[in-house]
DNA sequence: GCATGAAGTAGAATCGATTCGATACCTGAA
DNA sequence: TTCAGGTATCGAATCGATTCTACTTCATGC
């Protein structure tokens, strides 16, 4: 009664603005008791036949839709993750993202974007993000480009979730794919070929994945009676640039001693190996096999198109979202098995030819 | 003083779970009020420089963050965007998303993915989630498969911006580029290039940027002093099947009749078109030439590079952001001029050969 | 010397929900 | 008839902040 003054809300001149109906309104219009009202609302207590028509007629007679920050302040959770993601564009990442988004969706829970480098401090902002309680969770899709011991720091301070990477000293709760399999795979389809002067051009070695699948190009390599170590490896960085310019040292000999075969760590080195052979005049795959590792949507519109292995990467993003709503409702941190990988073998891998 | 009866908190069974501090926690630390609390953290009100000395030591000390939630409640605002998003994995799209994400962490604002598609009832989703609060806008990148009407209903509800499309018979914000002087320039290119024999291959008639691209293309053909209605027209939807198929159609008749140059709405279709030309053994850019729309990543990685219009994905992300906080904080609906575009010239295209 | 006003602070209301504890009613058992 | 126990309902406390109002000081101007 002694409300309305002078007329309290008004900051629109205009429109009279009406102000979205809370719960208070629909108790009122239903002539029952706020508590009422939200029993109905959560099935969370017991309400009589009639008054829970008179309120839902309420609600849908006002619109109301429950507010969701007055909700989170009590509940104490947001139902939202954060998604850091080093690069959308880069498309493993955004078939990981979007199996997130689709399994997140499934559990009306949201995915916000949290791109490190745009905001400059990005971990410290990350757990500021955790600790303020915007986000319930973090998943963490890994770049070459990751300090993985802020990544520990982030765990204290909420449930985080690292997906296609594993950090082998700590126990934090991680989705992969059988990248070792994969590679063991892919390098003995080459070696079925007939290959045999190979060489590596291998991803960041203190990647989890990088160094798997460098383990799985030398068990293959070993399994086909050759000597691992006497194959070439070459360090990259998993991007294009990298694959360019390992692919022209790689190549640059005589062509007796020349590779006849590149395995490359991912698509993107591949793509960029691709790139220098077309530029060295080789062709691929009569002169050298090239090889990558993700199946990227665009590794079968390249010429040749590219063999390689494909990860499940809607998958992963998936199965990294149930693992961390599980985290956040106070289950165990148990990383499930490996994702399952399959070859797929196209145009950029073919028989040593005769020489 | 008569507050704390009995010992309040208790939850957690097992760690004695340090509560995250509270603005109250701080409050009594600092022992001052929890207005001159907040006072400091929001720069809000007068405080003597001895207070604000010991609250912030206090909100060190505590390793205090305020609770976004609670903020919100008050505020009546979440400094949270919506990015509906048909398709992350369009490298067009994430380039967009990419400037989007940018633009709003420079402002402290969260981007949250909304994909329709995936969480089956789209709009009506996307409205609960501006109704209920959960943000306070929405970023909307359209796909051909977008509801225009659904769309105009949403900004009854809350601040919508659209990018990349517009609406023309609404006054809805928007943020484009400048579809029509691209589709000129490259259209240009090509009769430049002597080329005479033209086909179009359009996206859907009824998109906006389909139809400039369209009205772009026709000026600069009847420029060459050539007859825009005599030259063959193709709608597709903007993907790469449709791209192909009607590549096929196109370039499906005897040489002397054969378009020698095509022009794709995007570069999507300029990709199944290329795929096409291969499949049929028609070499690009000698038998026919081939251009795009976009200046997707990958267009300047296929065989042969693809010559196309760039837009500034980037930067419209940036810019539909900026437009919405303004909506958001009460601005008027004025969309930026066209952005402009950058004329791409790569392999795909050549001169007429002669024939 | 006293009114005036500004600065600094505390207290309390508020945002819009959830939920605990208390109360009222009704049934069936003793 | 009475009391235990369940069901339905309500009021009030609570979540963690912001902000309005009121009160106290202290300096200034006449």
């Amino acid at each position: 009664m002694p409300k309305s003054k002078a007329g309290s809300q008004g900051k629109r001149a205009g429109k009279m603005s009406a102000r979205r109906p809370t719960m208070k309104d629909v108790a009122e219009r239903a002539e029952v008791s706020l508590s009422t009202v939200s029993y109905v609302l959560n099935d969370s207590g017991p309400v009589a036949a009639d008054r829970r028509a008179r309120v839902l007629e309420a609600v849908r007679a006002l619109g109301y839709t429950p507010n969701e920050s007055a909700r989170n302040l009590k509940r104490r959770s947001v139902a939202t993750i954060g998604l850091v993601i080093p690069d959308l564009v880069n498309q493993y990442f955004a078939m990981i993202a979007e199996g997130v988004e689709q399994a997140a969706a499934e559990k009306d829970v949201l995915v916000v974007f949290c791109t490190p480098e745009a905001t400059g401090d990005g971990e410290s902002w990350n757990s500021r993000l955790l600790r303020s309680q915007r986000l319930d969770g973090l998943i963490y899709l890994s770049g070459a480009n990751t300090r993985m011991e802020s990544l520990v720091e982030l765990t204290q301070v909420g449930p985080v979730v690292l997906v296609d990477e594993k950090l082998p000293g700590f126990s934090l709760p991680c989705v992969v794919s059988h990248n070792r399999r994969g590679a063991r795979e892919i390098a003995a389809h080459l070696t079925s070929l007939g290959h045999e002067r190979l060489a590596i051009l291998s991803g960041p070695q203190e990647l989890w994945t990088a160094e798997q699948r460098l383990s799985g190009y030398r068990e293959a390599i070993a399994a086909a009676g050759l000597d691992p170590d006497a194959v070439p490896l070459f360090i990259g960085d998993y991007q294009m640039a990298s694959g360019e310019r390992l692919a022209e040292t790689a190549l640059s000999c005589s062509a007796e001693e020349r590779p006849t075969a590149l395995i490359c760590a991912n698509d993107q080195m591949a793509i960029g190996a691709l790139s220098y052979c077309r530029r060295a005049g080789l062709r691929v795959p009569e002169d050298v096999s090239v090889v990558g590792f993700d199946d990227l949507p665009i590794a079968s519109l390249l010429t040749p198109r590219l063999t390689t292995v494909r990860q499940p990467a809607r998958e992963l993003g998936m199965e990294a979202v149930k693992l961390l709503l599980g985290l956040v409702d106070g289950a165990e941190p148990v990383s499930p098995p490996p994702a399952p990988v399959t070859l797929k073998i196209r145009e950029s891998t073919g028989p040593i030819s005769a020489g």
